[in-house]
DNA sequence: TCCCGACTGGGCAATCTGTACAGCGATTCA
DNA sequence: TGAATCGCTGTACAGATTGCCCAGTCGGGA
């Protein structure tokens, strides 16, 4: 899938993600098409997803996060969707296996402000029950590097080339 | 906090993010220094947390992302959140309210090996107790432009200048 | 053994970035 | 009312980077 100069490319653009890639060449010690290609074929492949600036919502004062498990009413799960959709609040919302039907991560200012979103998201009538866990702190911070050096090892014994 | 041209320049940036600030400039009507100032306002203010491109782990082969949480024995959660990140598909570990201690976001290949992640996340003797849920699909993906949006709207009575 | 894909090293024109500066309108404060 | 301040505009310039092209080399697979 990669291989560990694909890694060592995602890593330093993780890190240090304006040095461009001509200096991002002259560190890794490649000739800069080659950075250029990798990086095309991230891109191409879905493994980089977007070169998109990364926004914290926290910065934009929402200073809380929690996570919603909502069980729907049978069928309804277009419609609710549809309405968890609408609620800039909702971040992120996955169908999930287990007693509750659907998962969402959601934001808000403060607690009184994640009752209003609370509010809003169990407004839809198709929403039977709603169980809320607040994030009080981040032990682990949001990170794929790891995960990224993890595959190129796993595929170490097939490089891509020499 | 932020107002609309900010939300602008984030929301052109998430969409294309390989314009370049001059482009930028262009398409929003407004000098290039503008959009300069506001982006390094934005990064300095931690709105942009960072350029860095997003990595999917579904594109390197994770196809599985699940929902953990775990009860953990009193006073042992530095060392459980040392043990969990050492592993490398766990992506998001936070602390929580109710009946669990922490919820993990955590990926995987495939179910078989989901298993063994889960092997090893409670492979620690302080996790008391775990409770897993796959998520299915995702009805709505990781997003924050409404938000965005959102937090230029409720500033728009005190925009910055203009 | 031949072919092909990947990497190298080089070159070129076009473009962008970083930075600076003066002017201007609006807001704040004395 | 006047002075200082702040953000935006438009402009300028040197330096660096990008996108693109090419010939040559290397290693693996057919």
């Amino acid at each position: 899938m990669i291989d560990g100069l694909d890694a060592r490319i995602l890593e330093l653009f993780t890190r240090e993600p304006r040095i461009g890639v001509l200096e991002a060449s002259r560190r890794l010690q490649v000739a800069r098409g080659t950075v250029q290609a990798r990086l095309d074929r991230l891109r191409d492949t879905g493994v980089i997803a977007t070169f998109a600036p990364t926004v914290d919502p926290a910065a934009l004062g929402f200073r809380v996060t929690a996570f919603a498990s909502l069980d729907i009413r049978q069928g309804a799960r277009e419609s609710v969707a549809a309405h968890l959709s609408r609620i800039p609040e909702v971040l992120e919302v996955h169908t999930i296996t287990g007693q509750g039907d659907l998962l969402c991560r959601i934001v808000a200012r403060d607690n009184d402000d994640l009752q209003r979103v609370i509010d809003d998201l169990v407004g839809d009538a198709d929403i039977v029950r709603t169980s809320t866990l607040i994030a009080l702190s981040t032990v682990v911070g949001p990170r794929v590097l790891p995960l990224v050096e993890s595959a190129a090892a796993s595929s170490a014994n097939a490089p891509r080339t020499r």
